[in-house]
DNA sequence: ACCTGAACACCGTTCAAGT
DNA sequence: ACCTGAACACCGTTCAAGT
């Protein structure tokens, strides 16, 4: 009965083995577990004290690792973003700006289509710097895309522009497509009676009545692609008067 | 001192004079007081109890005129829309569906303005229906809309592309407009230094850094304009589809 | 009829204390 | 070094009680 020192090392290693099951808790691990729980059931329900249980970790603990709740959600935007990093269709060589734009667009949706609870994040949060347009806000992907339409006959002026042409096409058909997805869930448990969302009478409106079929239809893979081709077709014409202020430029001097 | 009656008549007079300076608080008052707050503060600060005592009322007072904050919020985003009724510039006639989307279009535009801490509301509640897009979402306002188009030769399909792609213009602008507004106050007192907000180092992205001005220089109303016409132009395009299919249908009868 | 007091369950956050 | 207990100020919401 005197292995005392014995008993004491299978007691460590089980600590230590416990240590390794429920990992020492850093920021990356709180952010990933933040997403997957907005992910589940949205951000309402995001709270430090379920987050904390959710980590097998009291609500306080997280405070070493996070300055507040505030700045985590600032980090769930930025991971969720930081998704693009990993996808290998985005990072594909692309031979012009426009298959640029194809991946990075496309890629982006495949983000707001994966975390549609969190979206919402990224198109509302208050900007960081006056030129980080949501949804992208990111230095390195705005960075990115400057560089790139630079390098592909933009100048500066109509660089930024497109910069904010992609932006705001981006924000308003993926936040309008998420929209969509939150909409399907109707409140009620009533399942469809003509999908009529419980209580809402239509006969004072008879168009809406009569097109409601078509509007609830989800287009929204075509319209995308087709909003994003008329896109790239506005942005060439930008990069054509790019070319036109330079020609001007070089008979100036 | 036998004048019971005359004194009961002057207390109840100044009873009646004490409700009529705080009204008797209906759901409009509460509504109205809700937008002041959250225009004033922002939607974080917007709580039963500070609305409560806003109205010289406690909280729980409140909750015999609106069922719950969630209620709450919903009412706000409809009184808000419902600002473009007692717009002038929205109910001028319009000679032709252009004008009538030109004129509904900067109605909302100035809503955003008016209202930036409460658009990105209008943005993100879920619908209350498939067929309600943010941030129009009314269903008077999506009636007036569809037909207004199959008055001027847009068939059904065309008319519901075009509210799609009506919406998510305005979507996209808007937010990302209100989004900048948000942007300018810098977190920190600093007062710019080059405006560059508190610790962001550009060294490491010379683009963004050297078009940092650019990029927050402020075009977004010519922007709008810009964006709106070529919106207006595409809805054409599918006007004269339609037109198309509509002379087809024609001779195959 | 309309509002209030008191209470409940739950927040975010701080800080001294534990191991 | 990392986590916890206890506490604080503040939420949304319910309900019996006041006038």
């Amino acid at each position: 009965m005197n292995r005392p020192t014995s008993a004491d090392g299978a007691v460590r290693e089980v600590r230590v083995r416990e240590a390794r099951v429920r990992e020492p808790l850093d920021r990356r691990r709180i952010l990933t577990a933040a997403i997957q729980l907005i992910d589940e059931d949205g951000l309402r329900r995001l709270t430090m004290r379920r987050l904390g249980a959710h980590l097998g970790v009291e609500a306080m603990a997280l405070y070493h690792h996070v300055p507040g709740r505030e700045d985590l959600l600032d980090g769930v935007v930025e991971s969720v973003v930081d998704e693009l990093y990993d996808d290998p269709e985005v990072y594909l060589e692309a031979t012009d700006w426009q298959e640029y734009l194809q991946r990075l667009s496309h890629g982006l949706r495949r983000i707001a289509l994966k975390h549609p609870k969190v979206f919402p994040l990224l198109a509302t949060r208050p900007p960081a710097a006056p030129w980080l347009h949501p949804p992208l806000r990111s230095l390195r992907w705005t960075e990115s895309f400057l560089t790139t339409l630079r390098a592909c006959g933009f100048d500066d002026r109509a660089a930024v522009a497109a910069y904010r042409a992609f932006s705001s096409f981006l924000l308003g058909h993926l936040l309008l497509e998420v929209a969509g997805l939150d909409a399907q869930i109707t409140p009620l448990d009533e399942p469809d009676e003509t999908a009529t969302p419980a209580g809402t009478d239509l006969s004072e409106y008879p168009v809406i009545d009569r097109l409601s079929g078509a509007l609830a239809e989800d287009r929204s893979a075509e319209e995308f692609e087709d909003a994003l081709e008329q896109l790239l077709d506005r942005l060439q014409l930008l990069s054509e008067d790019a070319a036109e202020r330079d020609h001007h430029a070089g008979q100036g001097r």
